[in-house]
DNA sequence: ATATATTTTACAACGCCATTACAAGTTTCC
DNA sequence: GGAAACTTGTAATGGCGTTGTAAAATATAT
């Protein structure tokens, strides 16, 4: 669980991502100006800023040059070219163009936390332990061998619990493939991790949509 | 809720917009004349504008180009080819023919602000939250499963509220199906969203109308 | 080459939803 | 006011598409 700065103006937006990012577990605390992220940002540490390029009252990369040393996601609007946000150098640590997807905002938000050292190390729910960096599953001190793409699978769904992930997501995130058609691959992954870690409270299935871990 | 700039010389027309918007939880503004929009679009913020092509002092499009990051959605009288508005490109979100059914203003109304992350991301009524996003119902912070279908019909619904849909329009605008003769689908579905989420009070059956959603 | 991992396939099981039939409610008209 | 005609509520049914599952086929690693 990471405590996350949103820096956003427009409320529906700013809510939008507070409430998924809440959903998954962070902390998240609401800024609607530059001013307000600065200030905010010097009373308490943040683990990851969601940062606007256009804010009514300064420009995005203002206020990073202002907030030192908490890992930033810059947020923009389509068109207004994510070139210039690059061209930046300013060290973002990476870029999220509106309108986006949830999932792909989630995995992005995971990925930066994980490569600033801010994700946590292990995940637990009940008897089951999992420990990301070694790729190791523990069920009641138990070691549980699971596959290579079992283990992704898994952390995708952990990485976006409690939000359903469609089998095409599944397949992009956890697979890399983006790929048409038919495929029931996912489903079978799904039932060896269901089955190998008694998830079967916990990996829900959403009919006609995906699946989703809850917690 | 979102604020909403109606632009339409013809009083009885904007007051009918401005009525029905209001009456499913907008805030409204209504202008006359292209001068009187503009103005008001400098002085505050807004997430919609209603644009009549056909204004007494300027053409809807001129209102338009000064008035800037405002989705906007056309108000245009049969007949006036809509190709004109299409060809104008001047990335007009949407537009509605004159006259129009309220339903499907409301719809296009709706669609508009979700596609510009200006609608809601959530709902609440009583006791009972939905995330428009997620497709997720609540109730007393329970997670409650809806079908695909149900989900698609208090959609409608909700974003109608206080307005009386027939089952003809809920046909159309939830199942697709412009569909001749008898169905008593939308009946057996009605019921099932009164059960699942104890909206016995809130779903009205109006007598040989349709069904209303009240707040 | 052998073992292990992954995808595909085929079929069983399940869930959704349109339909139906009948009960209950509402209106109309005498 | 009461009966007929019509509208809506509701539970039960079956068809059809989706998902679960085991086993076979294929790919990958050792």
């Amino acid at each position: 669980m990471a405590k996350i700065l949103i820096v956003e103006d427009e409320k529906a937006i700013n809510d939008l991502l507070k409430l998924n990012l809440e959903m998954v577990g962070h902390q998240c605390v609401p800024a609607f100006t530059g001013k307000e992220a600065i200030r905010a940002a010097g009373e308490q540490g943040f683990d990851l800023m969601l940062l606007d390029v256009m804010l009514p009252d300064m420009e995005g990369f203002s206020v990073m040059e202002k907030v030192r040393d908490v890992p930033t996601i810059f947020l923009t609007a389509r068109g207004a070219t994510t070139d210039k946000i690059r061209g930046f150098g300013l060290g973002a640590d990476d870029y999220i163009v509106k309108p986006f997807e949830v999932a792909e905002l989630l995995v992005r938000v995971q990925a930066v936390l994980r490569r600033t050292h801010r994700a946590e190390a292990e995940y637990t729910i009940g008897d089951l332990t999992i420990r990301w960096d070694a790729h190791e599953v523990f069920q009641n001190g138990e070691r549980v061998e699971l596959t290579p793409q079992e283990f992704t699978l898994l952390h995708i769904l952990i990485e976006n619990r409690n939000v359903c992930l469609s089998r095409q997501k599944l397949l992009s995130e956890a697979w890399g493939t983006d790929f048409l058609g038919e495929s029931r691959t996912v489903d079978v992954h799904i039932q060896k991790l269901r089955r190998k870690l008694k998830l079967e409270d916990h990996i829900k299935t959403i009919y006609k949509n995906g699946y989703r871990f809850e917690e």
